[in-house]
DNA sequence: GATGAATGAGCTTTCATTCAT
DNA sequence: CATGAATGAAAGCTCATTCAT
């Protein structure tokens, strides 16, 4: 499970932490023109540490992707345990969504930077996928999302609803009534 | 100062005119790396050329963007007049979905390079809601959508699926099971 | 024979030889730690003008080879003509080796860079070689060379030669001494 | 301060010597790009711990010089006292050729760094010299070597055989060839 | 008007050197 | 004493933009 290294200084280990918050403020504020000496400024560390942790820049900006899918993955985990089936896939849906409201451009820039988000976040959560399935699987036993539905165009719904809830800053009432109408086509009895 | 500026020489206007073709290709090609100078010698004239017609890198972008956009909103308006109105309106969302799916990367570049695609495609089309508008109305008199739908969350969705189909390259066949499922949701009864 | 692109606008032409010119003169001056941003000042041009006319700093580093060696080529056909072979022999070997002298650390830079001198030197004179053949062939049949005397060893001597004067900033009267002896190895009747 | 440095622990000593020998690898591997990062790790020991020893990297490309002449020094000494004085000088000749021709590209990189070879080699063999000028004389007085020879001419021309050697890999023919040809230069009876 | 040579700010990246651990 | 994380100056190179031809 581990394969990584060994476990980092506690100061090398901040560091890191330290860039990579920067690295996703800086980014959200300066969109592509971002520079590795402005991520380097506002982390307060030298060029040269960003470079020991990410010796590229692509490199940097593929640790956020996977960062944040890891923190995504989890989230979906500790839904697919719940209670309520239907509740957990309508939340986690909506919580990738807001999450992606919060973070406007970063998609973009990635995409931008020649990051593949799909590979990055593969990597960053292997079993991601699977844990969306247990909660659409469940919510279809459920009777809560209609039967007819795959993960391919699942995938591609939440996909399409996050890139434009990062763009344009939906007010909360307009995503409640984009997602209200996305879940009407999710629902059964049609 | 001259209102809407002058008719443009013919020649100036066919400089004009491959100069965007020219960038659309390129952007497709190399994405964000594309450079001015790869444009113009793929367009065939000399760097100054495009600066003539477009004095910043941005207003050649953003030249696009209004451009792709006129070029919907002609089709708006041709299928406001069709018989079916339901079938007009589910026809020309799919029209546009297509559409960004064939020109994957443009968006990402147009964000990427500081372009604020809504600002550019206001100004392309000014009547471009307004015709999305007709389709809309129309529809939802002929009872084929649901009557609480409305303008914000109806663009939200649109751009939704633009935004996957460029990613993803989608095939036809998932194309039309999202569009499906998204159509369901913005159809009455439920 | 010509090959190379189209003439240069008058202007790039006079670029192109200050370019050279501040190249050799800021190498011999810095050796190693020659920036191209030094070279581009003491040319008194901007950084983007050398990369237009040497795409890498290595392409510059070989044009200085190719000139300065089409500048010898050009003696060593002249000296193949004169009247006594082996006084143009032997005229041209110290020509060569004062010349060396006179750009102290060329070689070492550009050994040092990774530029391959023999290959740059063969680019710059094609028939460089051959002009020096003809001058030993006609020195020996002049006697004035030894008959086992070689192209590969000669050449080496040659190198040899230069490559100390180079170095070693000789006196006139050192290297005379030097090369006196050198040519009693080359004489013939040992 | 203290004069002449105090004896250096055993293990201190072991780590001064690691790091020499693999700084003489990494340089003749990596040319001039190498790093002091490399040599540490080739060395299987921390930067620390060659900067403890060097403080400068130039002071390490010094001490290679250095340490190399030393090795010399004690060959000439060696031989100085050998039968055939003639035969001495000529075989320490050789020698030094061969040795150099087996370091390919030190002094290059030595030279490109700013390390003056001249100041490093006679700081390492502050009799080098003598030893040289006691093998000539011997020679001299044996009749082997042209009486007029002096040092500066002398060590010019072995370091100009030296010089082509690291760079041209001599076939060993070749290198007889040549050194043949330089040795008739050297003998008496012209 | 059109051309493309020139400009130079700014980018990513490397690496000698320092110093906390 | 050894280590290697951190530093930041400096390098090579790109590219939007200007302007002489």
């Amino acid at each position: 499970m581990s394969g990584e290294a060994r476990p980092l200084r506690a100061d090398a280990q901040r560091n890191r932490t330290r860039v990579l918050e920067a690295a996703e403020a800086v980014l959200a504020r300066d969109g592509l023109s971002a520079s590795m000496r402005a991520i380097a400024q506002k982390a307060g560390v030298g060029l040269g540490t960003i470079y020991r942790h990410f010796p590229t820049q692509e490199d940097l900006y593929r640790a956020i992707v996977t960062d944040r899918t890891r923190r995504l993955a989890e989230e979906a985990h500790t839904l697919s345990a719940a209670e309520d089936p239907g509740a957990a896939f309508f939340a986690f849906f909506t919580r990738i969504v807001v999450n992606a409201a919060r973070n406007k451009p970063m998609a973009d820039i990635l995409v931008g930077s020649g990051v593949d988000p799909k590979a990055a976040m593969a990597e960053g959560a292997p079993d991601m996928r699977s844990a969306i399935e247990t909660l659409l699987v469940n919510a279809q036993k459920a009777g809560a999302v209609r039967q007819d539905l795959r993960m391919p165009e699942l995938l591609a719904l939440l996909a399409g609803a996050c890139l434009v809830a990062e763009r344009n800053q939906w007010s909360d009432e307009l995503r409640d009534r984009a997602l209200g109408i996305l879940f009407d086509g999710l629902r059964p009895n049609h």
